[in-house]
DNA sequence: ATACCTATCTAAACCGGTTTAGCAAGGACT
DNA sequence: AGTCCTTGCTAAACCGGTTTAGATAGGTAT
């Protein structure tokens, strides 16, 4: 077992000092006024011993860490996932690493995280916050740390934010419904006091309003799962038979939903139309298809860390606040009639 | 701005020295022969001040760094996702976080991913290797770092891994669609020399030639996508039109061939019954829903988790060898008939 | 000969912890 | 009085880098 080398070594078997090696190293050598028959000597030697600095000395001392902190609600969900493979390539091509957790939406869970990662010292936060961590969140940022939220954000704080246009993506995905000659549109959602969802109910709302038909509203509370059962299905239709659409504000919600439809034997679109906020996989293989509200991950993905990126290497004041809502695209398959 | 406590602060300031401090800290208290009066007046200015050691010069001097790196395929994909979720939870009640990173299946991407990991000092490897990496796990281990491959294997080395039984698996689920009287299964598979798949060939080829039946095998080059189109579906059942079932070697393989089927209106199972390797989310919401073999993905992330903890909290020898093969669950759903 | 550059390179402090070796004082034993 | 423990604590080296503030040697202008 071979020990590693470090720079001392070098510096020991070429008889110069360890600071001419950190110098040449760190592409300082001309700055630094060290010769280029130096310069050469070292940078072979580096080579052919297949040198790496040490990360966690350079940390230490630069204070540095090249580490991004990501934290999403889960990250097995379909959504986070992609979003955190497209942040993982994306930070990767610039240097940085990232280290993720799941919050699982819990308040005091995360911010144990926040406190894991800022021990950890990473250099630039991306966060799905929870309700009720503003002040950690106020707490970073005085303390000069880049951070950016998420999917969602926090009304009370001014941050910079990466984010859909809910509001915009629901209104015109129900508006296409409207058109679509469907007339008692249920909108599903979960209980949360999440800024997403009020955002995605407002832009319902609006639709509806405006072509003066009837909001009809189905709060989910959730404990373990974020599902609808067919018995709450059932209840629905029973007291408002007339629904002939149904938006579901998340995908899993309209999952379940899809399944329950199912099981009550009822046809898609024929006697009911669905659409999904959130797309994924399923609802392209699906039979039939389920339109759905797409967020662009890579395009959020690539926002996100462009933020982050700036706020790190200092190209903008890191309290420096930038809000980008990104515009949701209505992917049209088989859940609705054609208008 | 205010900036962070060390070590030396909170010795200064107590008038004592840092080494006592480090002591009580680290619970060496009694160990070290602190007196109670001293070790609880400190662990006080401590709580008060919410003193929290630098992770980086701990690491820096201990070697460790309380981090797992973990590389799978594709983060995004369902069932890297899960099991990096369960291993996330798992890794953080030990007091471990967790790198991780997506090796696409490139060989070269995996080497550069295993040098990178290796420079930050990670205390343990959880690896899903592409062919072509002997040699870097090899000097992994010959440095006695604790490393699991995941998923798959090297057979040509001997090292710790967890995966499933995809043998056993693919037999019995293949069984199980003889006994429901089917009687030309075909099997699709990606094209790839990878363990997972060869075994799952494999286990597919005994249940066939046990029962005397004609093997059909459909192998899919992937170059971008790992997906069968309609006109490799087409072109399969003209060829051989006799086929009743299709047994799909990956989950995705499975969602793009259902697609397929029904863009042929062919119907499932009155047609051609399906059965995927890998369960998704997807499977059990589809219309009909989709019998599948099902991964144990939380038994699979605790025995690696346990595997590289005893590695690395040195309670096994680090080069000490364990695999696992967990058994496959095959769960029945409603794309075959029943028997 | 003196003062002043300039080009090269380096000693030493620093980042914030851990750990080894050992000091000082008091008590017990012979 | 001398030896030997035991208790309670600490100085200083170390981990492997970065960075500041010079040191040294040779050349040039006055």
């Amino acid at each position: 077992m071979k020990k590693k080398l470090s720079i001392r070594d070098i510096a020991n078997h070429l008889n110069i000092s360890k600071t001419t090696v950190s110098f040449i190293l760190n592409g300082k050598a001309k700055e630094k006024r060290i010769s280029d028959v130096l310069t050469e000597k070292v940078l072979k030697y580096i080579e052919e011993k297949d040198f790496k600095p040490n990360q966690l000395a350079k940390s230490l001392s630069t204070g540095k860490t090249m580490i991004i902190g990501l934290m999403v609600e889960k990250i097995s969900d379909y959504f986070f996932a992609k979003v955190a493979y497209h942040l993982e390539e994306l930070a990767y091509q610039n240097g940085y690493k990232i280290i993720y957790c799941s919050t699982e939406n819990d308040t005091e869970k995360t911010k144990e995280l926040i406190k894991l990662f800022h021990d950890r010292q990473v250099d630039g936060y991306i966060i799905t916050p929870p309700v009720g961590i503003e002040d950690e969140i106020r707490e970073l940022i005085s303390e000069n740390l880049p951070v950016v939220l998420f999917d969602r954000y926090l009304p009370a704080l001014d941050t910079s934010y990466v984010g859909l246009d809910n509001f915009g993506g629901t209104y015109n995905a129900v508006k296409h419904l409207i058109k679509c000659n469907y007339k008692n549109i249920a909108f599903v959602e979960l209980e949360s006091d999440q800024t997403q969802m009020h955002d995605r109910q407002q832009g319902y709302l609006k639709a509806i309003e405006e072509n003066k038909l009837e909001p009809i509203i189905k709060k989910i509370s959730f404990q373990n799962t974020t599902a609808i059962t067919v018995d709450e299905l059932t209840g629905l239709l029973q007291k408002q038979p007339e629904i002939d659409a149904m938006f579901f504000a998340t995908n899993y919600l309209a999952m379940s939903g899809i399944k329950a439809i199912n099981q009550l034997n009822l046809k898609i679109p024929d006697n009911i139309a669905v659409i999904a906020f959130d797309d994924h996989d399923v609802f392209d293989i699906y039979n039939p298809s389920i339109t759905a509200v797409a967020q662009p991950i890579d395009e959020m993905a690539k926002e996100l860390i462009n933020i982050l990126l700036d706020k790190m290497e200092s190209r903008t004041e890191i309290a420096a606040v930038k809000k980008v809502e990104v515009p949701a695209r209505l992917i049209l398959r088989n859940s609705t009639r054609n208008s």
